[in-house]
RNA sequence: GGAUGGAUUCCCGAGUGGCCAAAGGGGACAGACUGUAAAUCUGCUGGCAUUGCCUUCGAAGGUUCGAAUCCUUCUCCAUCCA
């Protein structure tokens, strides 16, 4: 089985523009393509992370991979897909932003001479010419077509500014740049990238005569079509700093029934048949494959030692005995006044209420434990000298826990 | 440039002078039930404080005892015409 048909087995191929030709490509490891990614923030996501899995496994392959930061299409924003306009960033941001996904991507794809290669859309868009530019592209586009791209349905009727359409031309443009320069024949993304693939298959045919090939992959849905990666926090970060190893190990060990074994199937590298066998699992069986896919992706994004210690935690928090590895908040001293403390003070300190009315509110709905005690009343102190002597463990909800340390 | 409609709390959306921290829904969070699932039911959803106070309805002014609601100017958006 060809590295095509084992993507096309895990569900993850959407779209392609010639099936006979991208396989043939791919499976003799005589691809060099390239995926987008727009430093819309100071970290990867999981949305994200897919893409990297794929270029893992197509290099893999044989394939040569090129990581497009989107150092220039940052300037603009895509607009596929999304309902309003984004915000505009600083060329700061854009630049800071850049060297995070930088710095993430290479702890997941090897970078090297012969390896994958990193570039920034930066250096060849950002000091275009527009009329030169313009008169260079600006002809093979064709505004009627544009206009009946998918990807903008939603705008054309909440409104749509030129900058944001012109979007297509610079990712087109891309896709055409890395062509002559790089010999990058092929480009994928999330389905959502689709008509702005598109636009660079076409620009290159048009103005080189040459075939280049595009294929997008399934983005991550749950069952019910509503999209993964977000919680109550935001988004789930690939970066530690943001979403800690224990709350992405949770975020999936939480994952609805449905989806368990389609993300396992889509998202890890565990062989086919042992994913097979899984589609068998029913009930409370598909806790043990909840595990596998936390387990296996905390492992991908943070390494085995981070997955190791998120697992133990979250059984001996669910199970019965103490946890050693859990998320912890330390208390200075300045957080006592009389060398107490009061619950109050301790959520929010935690981070698990952002304010003291939002504190109160979750004690007086039963939701706060310390040491499994419940706590229901709000005004509870606690002691400075306890809570250094034993271990304390504050807990909001099921889910919530933080051991507390005295400094 | 002209005409019309619009901007409300995380989102959608009601509210046209006091009873409005603002209906309803969604989402989020918490409780019950469970399998750390889903569905369901319940609570809760601006901030600070022990009755109360402070900030919020695109922005700035004004009218009024009192404004999300009325007036003026401005900004932004949509639709139609250019």
């Amino acid at each position: 089985m060809g590295i095509y048909e084992e993507l096309k087995a895990r569900g993850l191929i959407a779209q392609v523009t010639d099936e006979d030709e991208i396989r043939e490509l791919v499976n003799n490891g005589k691809a060099t393509f390239y995926i987008g990614f727009d430093p819309t923030a100071d970290s990867l996501h999981v949305g994200h992370f897919m893409a990297l899995l794929l270029m893992k496994r197509l290099q893999a392959a044989g394939n040569k991979p090129i990581a497009l930061v989107g150092g220039g299409t940052g300037m603009i924003g895509d607009p596929s897909g999304r309902s309003d306009m984004r915000r505009m960033m600083t060329v700061e941001e854009i630049d800071a932003n850049c060297r995070k996904f930088q710095k993430q991507m290479s702890r997941f794809i090897e970078f090297g001479p012969g390896k994958a290669q990193m570039v920034n859309n930066a250096d060849w868009l950002r000091n275009l010419n527009f009329l030169d530019f313009m008169r260079e592209i600006g002809p093979e586009f064709s505004v009627n077509e544009m206009l009946r791209a998918r990807c903008y349905v939603n705008r054309l009727e909440k409104g749509l500014s030129f900058l944001e359409f012109s979007y297509m031309l610079m990712q087109g443009y891309d896709f055409y740049n890395l062509y002559k320069n790089y010999g990058c024949n092929m480009e994928f993304g999330g389905d959502d990238q689709w008509s702005n693939m598109l636009a660079g298959t076409e620009l290159i045919r048009r103005k080189l005569g040459k075939d280049a090939y595009a294929m997008t992959i399934t983005l991550l849905l749950k069952h019910d079509g509503t999209k993964m990666g977000k919680t109550s926090g935001g988004a789930v970060w690939l970066d530690p700093e943001k979403t800690s190893p224990y709350d992405f190990y949770q975020y999936w060990r939480n994952v609805d029934d449905e989806d368990v074994v389609g993300f396992i199937r889509k998202m890890t590298f565990l062989p086919l048949e042992e994913i097979d066998e899984m589609d068998k699992w029913k009930g409370s069986q598909l806790n043990r494959a909840k595990e596998i896919l936390a387990y296996e992706l905390t492992k991908l994004v943070h390494g085995e030692e981070e997955a190791e210690k998120a697992q133990d935690a979250a059984r001996s928090m669910f199970g019965k005995g103490i946890a050693t590895d859990i998320p912890q908040t330390v208390l200075k001293d300045d957080d006592f006044k009389d060398d107490k403390i009061g619950i109050i003070q301790l959520l929010v300190k935690a981070g698990f209420a952002t304010s003291n009315g939002d504190a109160r509110r979750t004690i007086q709905g039963g939701g706060v434990r310390v040491n499994e005690t419940q706590v229901k009343d709000i005004y509870a102190q606690f002691d400075k000298a306890e809570l250094a002597k034993n271990e304390t463990v504050l807990q909001k909800g099921k889910k919530n826990f933080k051991k507390l340390i005295v400094e």
